[in-house]
Order: C-alpha cells, then sequence, then structure tokens
RNA sequence: GGAGAGGUGGCCGAGUGGUCGAAGGCGCAGCACUGGAAAUGCUGUAUAGGGGCAACUCUAUCGAGGGUUCGAAUCCCUCCCUCUCCGCCA
C-alpha cells in the first residue's frame, strides 16, 4: 500500500511513477478523497473534544454536590446530545471516505524504485549475468518425456485425482523432490537462515498484507465455507508473521527460510505450459523472506538473491540473472531479478526464482514496523524463491540426462537422495 | 461438537459508570551512588492520525463491531479468539 500522505501531498509523483509500470492513472480524484477524509477527520474529533469537555463537566459538577436534576446539568446534556449527533452523522460519512480510500489505495501496486530499469514488457528486462555452461546438443528430450521413461510421475491420474494441472510424484521422482526440499532447506538454515513451516491456509488478512488480495483474487484458491485460502506461496504466511508486530532495530535483520506447497489458479494461462512439471496448480517451494531496516534493504536484496543463485550453483545448474523491468514488475515488488535455469531440453530458460525487494509496500500494509529510539518506522521486506522445487527437478532432468537414458545427479544432492543417478524404471508404473 | 472460564500497555496484574491511556509490579532506558558491578534511589518508558518551529496539544485505541449514557475498560447485544474439562480424531 501507498503512503496516504504521498497521495494527499503528491499524486503526480505517483502517477509519474505508475506510469513507469505502463499504468495510466488519474489520482486527482483519489487524493480529494483522501483530503477530505483528513478534513472530516479534523472536524469530528474537534466536536468529539467538545463532546469529552462536556461529559467531564457533568462529572466534576455532580462530584461537587450540584443536583443531577438541576437545570444547570440539564442544558449540558442537551448540548451534549446535540454534539452527539452532529459527531455521529459524521462519522458515518467519514466511515464511507475511509472505506473508499482504503479499497482504492489497496489496489494501487507499489511504486517501481528509481533503480528499476524503465521497460513497457518481459521482452525489455534486462539480462545481468549468466552462470555455467548450457549444454546445447541436439536432441536433447524435455523433461516430461524423460520422467515418463524413468517412470517419476504421472499426470494423467493426478487428473483423476484432482484436475490437469496436478501430478502426482511416484517412486524416484517423490524421492528426488523431498531430497531437493530438505537440501534446500539445510543450505540456507546453514548461512543463518531461520526455518519455519507455516499454515498454507491462510486468512483474507494475510493475502491482503501481503498484495495477493483484493485484486488478484482470482489467482488464489478459496475455501468455500471458511474466511481462509490456500496459500500462493509462504511469502504470504511468513509476512503475516510479523504482523502488526514492532520488531526492536536490534533483532533485524530477521532472516527466514519456509518450506511450503503453493497453490496458484493460473487464470489466464490456459494451454500455456500444459506438459511437465512447469506450471502446476500446486508446487513445493521452498522461499526466503528478510525483514530488514530500510537502510539496508538494497544490500539485502543483492544477498537475497545471492542465496538463490547459491543453489543452482551446488546443483551446477546453468543459469542467468534477470533484472525485471518498471512494466513487467510484480504488484508488490519495487525491484526484482529473477533467476532463470537453463532447460536443455526446452532449449529455453525459465524463471526458477524471483528475487524482489518490496520496500515498505507490505509492511505498510501488514503494518510491521521497526523502532529505533523513540521513532518508529516501516521496515522493508525482501523475498526471493530458493528454489521453485518442481522447476528444479526439471532442470535436473534435462541438465543430467545422459545417452544412455540415465541422469546424472550433482554430487551436492547425493547426501540426500542417496545415489548420483537415475535409472530408467524396469517395471511399468 | 457439548459444558465452563477468560481476553486490559513489552510482560504480569488491578480496575464493575465520572477528569482512566488506565494503580501496582516486572522488564527496559537514563541519571545518582560505586574503583567497577550488584543492591538501592530518582526519572522516564504504547500506537495511530491531526495541529504547532518547538515546548506542547487535540482525537482515537482496554479482543472486534454495534448499542445505552452528558460520560463506558466498567452496563447490554453480536462476532472473533484463547484456555480447561468431555466427546471425536491424525
Amino acid at each position: 500500500m501507498l503512503d496516504q500522505r504521498l497521495v494527499r501531498e503528491n499524486p503526480s509523483f505517483i502517477a509519474h511513477e505508475l506510469e513507469r509500470r505502463g499504468m495510466k492513472v488519474d489520482l486527482k480524484h483519489l487524493q480529494e478523497i483522501a483530503q477530505q477524509q483528513r478534513d472530516l477527520e479534523e472536524i469530528r474529533s474537534r466536536l468529539q473534544a467538545e463532546s469529552n469537555r462536556i461529559g467531564k463537566q457533568v462529572g466534576q459538577l455532580i462530584k461537587n454536590g450540584i443536583d443531577p436534576n438541576s437545570a444547570e446539568i440539564k442544558d449540558l446534556r442537551h448540548e451534549g446530545n446535540a454534539i452527539k449527533k452532529k459527531v455521529a452523522a459524521l462519522e458515518e460519512k467519514e466511515k464511507g471516505v475511509v472505506a473508499t480510500l482504503k479499497e482504492q489505495l489497496l489496489r494501487l501496486p507499489n511504486l517501481p524504485s528509481p533503480r528499476c530499469p524503465n521497460g513497457r514488457s518481459e521482452k525489455d528486462n534486462q539480462e545481468k549475468r549468466r552462470w555455467g555452461n548450457p549444454r546445447n546438443e541436439k536432441n536433447l528430450k524435455t523433461h516430461w518425456e524423460i520422467a515418463e521413461k524413468i517412470g517419476l510421475f504421472d499426470t494423467e491420474r493426478s487428473a483423476r485425482i484432482s484436475q490437469s494441472r496436478f501430478v502426482t510424484l511416484i517412486n524416484q521422482g517423490a524421492r528426488l523432490e523431498r531430497a531437493l526440499i530438505n537440501f534446500m532447506l539445510d543450505l540456507h538454515i546453514s548461512k543463518g537462515y531461520k526455518e519455519l513451516l507455516p499454515p498454507v491456509l491462510v486468512n483474507t488478512a494475510s493475502l491482503t498484507g501481503s498484495g495477493q488480495l483484493p485484486k488478484f483474487a482470482e489467482e488464489s484458491f478459496r475455501c468455500n465455507e471458511d474466511e481462509l485460502w490456500l496459500t500462493p506461496t509462504a511469502e504470504v504466511p511468513i509476512t503475516s508473521f510479523h504482523r502488526d508486530e514492532i520488531i526492536p532495530f536490534n533483532q533485524l535483520p530477521l532472516r527466514y527460510v519456509a518450506y511450503s506447497p503453493c497453490f496458484r489458479r493460473e487464470a489466464g494461462s490456459y494451454g500455456k505450459d500444459t506438459r511437465g512439471l512447469i506450471r502446476l496448480h500446486q508446487f513445493n517451494k521452498v522461499e526466503l523472506y528478510w525483514f530488514v531496516h530500510p537502510e539496508d534493504s538494497e544490500e539485502a536484496h543483492t544477498q537475497i538473491t545471492a542465496d538463490a543463485e547459491a543453489v543452482l550453483q551446488a546443483l551446477e545448474l546453468p543459469y542467468r540473472v534477470v533484472e525485471i523491468c518498471t512494466g513487467d514488475l510484480g504488484f508488490s515488488a519495487s525491484r526484482t531479478y529473477d533467476l532463470e535455469v537453463w532447460l536443455p531440453g526446452a532449449g529455453t530458460f525459465r524463471e526458477i526464482s524471483s528475487c524482489s525487494i518490496c520496500g515498505d509496500f507490505q509492511a505498510r500494509r501488514s503494518s510491521i514496523r521497526t523502532k529505533k529510539g523513540k521513532s518508529t518506522l516501516l521496515l522493508h521486506t525482501l523475498n526471493g524463491s530458493g528454489l521453485a522445487v518442481g522447476r528444479t527437478m526439471a532442470a535436473l532432468l534435462e541438465n543430467g540426462q545422459q545417452a544412455d537414458g540415465s541422469i546424472k545427479l550433482p554430487s551436492a544432492i547425493v547426501p540426500y537422495f542417496g545415489s548420483n543417478h537415475l535409472q530408467p524404471n524396469e517395471v511399468p508404473n
């Protein structure tokens, strides 16, 4: 959420910054509402002060022994009642104004960082660097072709269980997924991250706090009978882990790592990536999340990205780092680096991690502050995948494929998986 | 699901209609004392939004929302949450 004061005092700045995102917004109306809200509050609070004064006066008089039924007291009561009527009318109006204001504020995305490069779309994202040596042989298989041969997962039967875009991992597939989750968690924990295993059913306030609601309701699965949603990312519960808190300055930064299944409706992506592990309604992810002092957030962004990269490097997976331009920036982010892993079977780089700095955007929505001396201020939040597990498995399959149909696995995963390779399954599923 | 108890400041805990943002204690910070510390003493110690250069000041907040009243932490209604016992269950 954007600062209400900024809306009031400098709406043209906001409009200009949102234009960098490709949004054309007229904030004149919103500014008026914000101003109106403040004016109403001012008038109302002045009346309330008057009302309080009368209340105290009556109390004092009665205490001093004046007859509660005297004319003097009666007059004060009348006066009090008159003010109360005025306040009630103002309050009702103010409530409506506040609701409208909040509703509209919650739908505005974060302002892009001054460092975020301008651009209109995905096409204008900037490649920053590459790591590793991508394989480029012809006739490399896609991960779903490989997986079918080895018997790692079953999508057809999963549709029977659920719908399309769900997967059941089988045998070595299931084992490898577990191994990857544990490997990633241990790697991050060894760097000082604190592990959380949060609920995956989250309430509306949580989704609003991190920015998924109210604008992207159609992207999340919702429970019918309860005010609960399936979380689309562990970023949501982690943000709300500290909602409405003031975290002492000396406790920052707080760095969390959390594994969670993630649920996304993927509305509007029908027909895209229909095969394999790339785009599912349910997938596993290990998420990194930082709460930092505002002054430290730029540096933290570099570090959280490096921590995500460390997973790819340990797994010997070639990737590139892409800086997202203003036109492609996520709703809550002010600046983002995507990590894209090389998928030789598909012959493309695919996003496997997105590392964003959200500034005070989520902190304001979730009311998470820090305290330095006497002054409290909103802190900054950052998140990054470390990594999307299904996509990591896809990358391992495509990058590790051998001429004989087996898959060579990186040594880092051996202690977790128990083997350095995968063999085609002899037994049909 | 049934029965009961309860939600007050960073924590504990008092407060059942009148100047209560809220006693007391703990914790924390500063100062004094000390060679240094402990102990002790004094002072301070919520958040948000307005106004003011500032000192300061106004409003709101005692789980949430309504209501009664000149006045509500205190009375009434609704909801949420927590705890205990029983039932059920992984």
